[in-house]
Parts: structure tokens; sequence; C-alpha cells
DNA sequence: TAAGGTTACGGCGATCGTAACGATC
DNA sequence: GATCGTTACGATCGCCGTAACCTTA
């Protein structure tokens, strides 16, 4: 048994066990893979993969319970790599964030930019997914950490830090009907409404305030990005449900927007990341960004 | 990386850093040895042990945090290949068992026996010990599971089952004073006593009664193993204070024993095995054997 | 016949063993 | 000088790459 096998079985399993692009993938040639994979099932004396001919199409039971201690086996080896380097220089190093469209642009900006003053030589990147797939990133090591509001309560291997907590608003053209005059569920669903997809940024719980009503909403468009919802909100389809932390006074100048507290239930923004991970120092600090960030705005 | 090296730590923990003694355990010459840490520490670019001149004399911390994720990588490794035999024939293999004198001659008998019925297959392994060294066999995989009374409760990588709950007695030799009448703390520190060493079996317990008193125990002879104490016993030194399961009504019946539940707190045996430790089949059958007698013993 | 996998074989490099040397008690 | 570790060098064995072959959609 080596570590390449280990890491072999890791790669075939986000690789629909296609050796060849597994191989692709190590950068080896085709038969060495094949090769290996033989000789670590003889070791274990048991075929780890069920086969079709001689395509794998699937793990065994034993080769499913074993791919636990796989990636148990490599998040460590990640991990003596990630402590070394943060050791030797915990000012350098790659920053991986997965999160939504509504974080990355109302939320992340300000502890962004202040954890680049301290730490300019770490290279950030950003990358904006579904909270099923921030979750997805983080377990096969795509991102380091992920902020967003739903779904990643659910997991079981990821820890998860509470983070802010925002309400919903909301927004129509200035001289909209809903600019004046107190909401209501019911004066909410007479009119189209633009909102999130759902899985997305408090969605779930629009659904849920609605749900012991016999009123729904008329949902005419469902967006992962408030400034799609915003645009065509412009252009007069309807009301946006919105973060409320998405709307921008400056920016926005041309909406109004209306608290929507007493209606739909708080959301609750989170930070998350892969237990038994080690994150360098720097990711930690920038956690301790983000809940200053997040402190700051629950204060107001 | 590769897992040789990783072992290569491992061992090295387990040799007070000697790299001489440590090739000699892996089976291959010192100067390989010496060369595969040298790569090792270079590939993390930080050295891994203090050393003195040539001389390892300890970890560094960058040392004592990565052993943390190499005793995870260890423990997998092993994991997958029990994983792998158990599923090829769960019958056969090997237990070791690690346990103080008293549970291996008054309690593991009657399990053992039904265990070796339900497995002839399987080398049974016992090795008596201290409490605290049961716990370091665990940790150095040198056993599989422990049973004991005291220690195993403090240590946070362990898991522990609660086993059987028992009283301490009092035993003496036939005629002898403490047969007849009622007794009290005083009355028993009125006599010469032989019991238990530190930190074996329930003696933490019997500190315990006399911890509020301002009397105390006249221990004259403390043991790790019952079988001296009742030898002395029987030779009219004194008044033997052990557990009540180690009187035995056939073997002893020169023996008096009287019991102390009202005097001294119950004690509580366990069974301890390491978290993230996969246990065979056959282990986790034998666990449940000792938790059958253990119900058994405790309805009587 | 294209895509995926296996088998055979030769070459290269990582890692081992031997051996001589250095340091420390 | 005994113990412990390093360095140099030759030998070996493991692993990769090439290439031909097998199987199934």
């Amino acid at each position: 048994m080596n570590l390449s096998q280990i890491e072999l079985l890791r790669v075939l399993q986000e690789n629909d066990f296609n050796l060849s692009r597994a191989a692709e993938k190590m950068h080896i040639v085709q038969s060495a893979v094949s090769r290996q994979l033989q000789l670590f099932e003889e070791e274990l004396g048991s075929p780890l993969y069920e086969r079709q001919g001689k395509k794998l199409i699937g793990l065994t039971s034993l080769g499913r319970r074993i791919m636990e201690e796989v990636a148990t086996i490599n998040m460590a080896k990640k991990n003596i790599q990630t402590i070394a380097a943060d050791y030797i220089d915990s000012s350098q190093g790659v920053l991986h964030i997965a999160t939504t469209h509504t974080q990355a642009k109302y939320f992340l900006p300000k502890p962004i930019l202040r954890f680049r003053e301290k730490y300019p030589g770490v290279r950030i990147y950003m990358v904006e997914a579904s909270p099923e797939q921030l979750i997805n990133k983080l377990h096969t090591h795509k991102a380091d950490i992920a902020v967003c509001t739903e779904k990643v309560g659910e997991d079981n291997d990821l820890v998860v830090k509470p983070c802010y907590e925002w309400h919903h608003a909301a927004v129509a053209p200035k001289n909209h009907p809903l600019s004046e005059g107190e909401i209501s569920l019911e004066r909410l669903a007479s009119f189209p409404i633009l909102t999130y997809s759902f899985g997305f940024t408090g969605r779930s719980n629009i659904e849920t305030a609605f749900k012991n009503t016999d009123m729904a909403l008329d949902i005419i468009l469902a967006a992962a990005d408030t400034d799609v919802i915003k645009t065509y909100v412009r252009l007069g389809m309807g009301v946006g449900i919105i973060a409320g932390m998405a709307y921008d006074p400056a920016m926005d100048q041309d909406l109004v927007a209306r608290d929507l507290s007493h209606l739909i239930p708080s959301s609750r923004t989170k930070i998350a990341y892969l237990k038994n991970n080690y994150l360098p120092l720097y990711t930690q600090h920038f956690i301790e960004e983000l809940l200053v960030a997040a402190k700051e705005l629950n204060l107001q």
C-alpha cells in the first residue's frame, strides 16, 4: 500500500471510476493506473470495484467502507503539507472561498478588503455556486471555506459557524404601490414576485412564511443572483424579494426597499469548512474578519 | 511523501527518536532511515525533530502537530487492512486483550470460553498490566481492547463502554474476628490491611471511602494481584480488601468474605478501545460477549 | 471503430545496502 | 571505543511508458 494508490482511489471517485480519465488527472499513463489498482486489490485480497466486463462501474461494499479511510488519509496528508507550509510562512498562500452571488457582492467585499491589507501575500480565489455545489467543493477540496445561508447546517462533515442574521426586503420601483402602506403576506401575494431560486439565499424561509397559509406567491422569476432580480424589477416585471443587505441605498436610489422582517423569518448566513481540515493561520484570520464584519452588520 | 516515511515517524516516536533502533524495527539499514527522514523534512521545508548535534532528542513544535496527522494516517492505513481482512474472512484473526490480573482471572474466563466456541479460528493474546500500561498498549496498537476499572475514563482518545458494577469485599481467615458482627470503617481501620496497589482495580474508591474521615487504613501490603493478597491473608497477615467477584466460594472455603458495599463506593469495570479504530467483527462480538457476562454478573 | 481496460516488456529512477567517516558520551 | 548519525556510491527492484491486444457499446 502506498500513498499514490490511496490518491488513485480518490481520483477514481471523482472521475466516475474511469481509469483513463484518472490516469490523465494523475499525469501518468492509463496502463500504470490499471496495474496499481490491480496491485492494491490484490494486496487487500478482494476487489474494491464492481466491474462490468473490464469496465469499472462502482464500488463494492468493501470499497465503499474503505473509501472512508481513504478520505481520512488524504485529508491528513493534505493537512501535513498545509501545516508545514503554514509553519514556515503563514503570510503566503492561497484561499479558496466558495460562496453565493449575494454574499460575494453584498457581504464579503468589506472583510476581504480588510483581509487583503493584512495578508497581501495571500491569493484569493472566489467561486460562486449554489449552496449544494459549495458543499461539494468543500468535500473535493476545491474550496477551503464556504459562506452561505442554506444547506450547510445539514452536513455532518462540516464545521458550521453562525455568521450574521438578516431579513428579507421587498424592492420595487419608486412610485410602485408597495412603496407605501403596511405590508402583509396577502398584499405581497397580490403582486408578481421575483426572488431567489430554490436552495438559495434564504429562499427556504420565504417558503416557510407561506407554509401555513392558503396563499402562495406568484413567483414569475427566480434567480440565484440578486442583481438579476433587481434588473427585472427595474423593468417593471414585479416586486423583488431579496436579502435586506442586498439593497444598496446609494446604487439603488431608483428602487424602494421595504423591510419584511415581520413577515418572513430571519435568515442566518454561515461559515462552513470541513471537519478535520487544518486551516492555515491566514484562513483562521479571514474567518475572524468575517465574524467582525458580521457583528458590525448585526449591530446596525 | 510516502507511507513508509509516515510509518517511520511513528516508529521513531515509539523508540525514543533513536534512528538505529527505528531502522531495526523497520527491517532496513540505518542509513536508509536517516536519508528518508532527511528527504521528508526537506520536502516539508522545516525540521520535525530537535537535534543535539546529530542526535535526535525530541519533536519540534511543528513535529508535534504533524504527529497528530501521522497517527491519523497510520490508524486509517491499519483500518484498511483490517477491514479488508475482516471482509474476506471474519472468522479468523488475532485478538489482543489487555487487562488487569483480577479481570483476567475472575471476569474474563466465562466470556472468553464462550467466544472461543464461536470463533475457534481467532487467536487470543491476553496481556496483564497496570491500567496506565493498558492504555498505552491501546495507543501503540499492542492491544485491541482493554478491560479494567481505573483510568480509562479519563482518556479522550478512547471509546469507553461501561461493563459491570461490583463492590469490594473484606476477606479474612475463618475464625477471624471480622467474620462476625457489623463492619464499619472504624472497625476495618483497626486491622492491618492487604489490598490492591494504587491505580489498580477500584483502589481509588477505597481511598474515596476514607477521604472525608480522620481515619486511615493501615495498608501493610499492596499488590496488583488478588491472589497475592489472598495468599498473605491466608498466612494471617491481616484483612484483605478485594473485589467482590474475586472471592471464589469453592476455592476460597478457608476464607470468609464480608460485603463492603455499605462502606466503599461501587466500582465499574469498563471496556475501552481506540476511537477511529476499526474493530473486526469477531472483536465486536467479543465485546458483546463481555456485556452479556456483565449483565449476568449484575443480575445475580 | 471508438473508448475503456489488460498484458508484456524494456528502461529509468527511487531507495536500499555496503562501507567509510564524523561526532558525542 | 561504543553508540549514533551522515555521506558516498554501487546495485536492485519497483514503477512508469510504449505498444500490442482484448472487449463491449
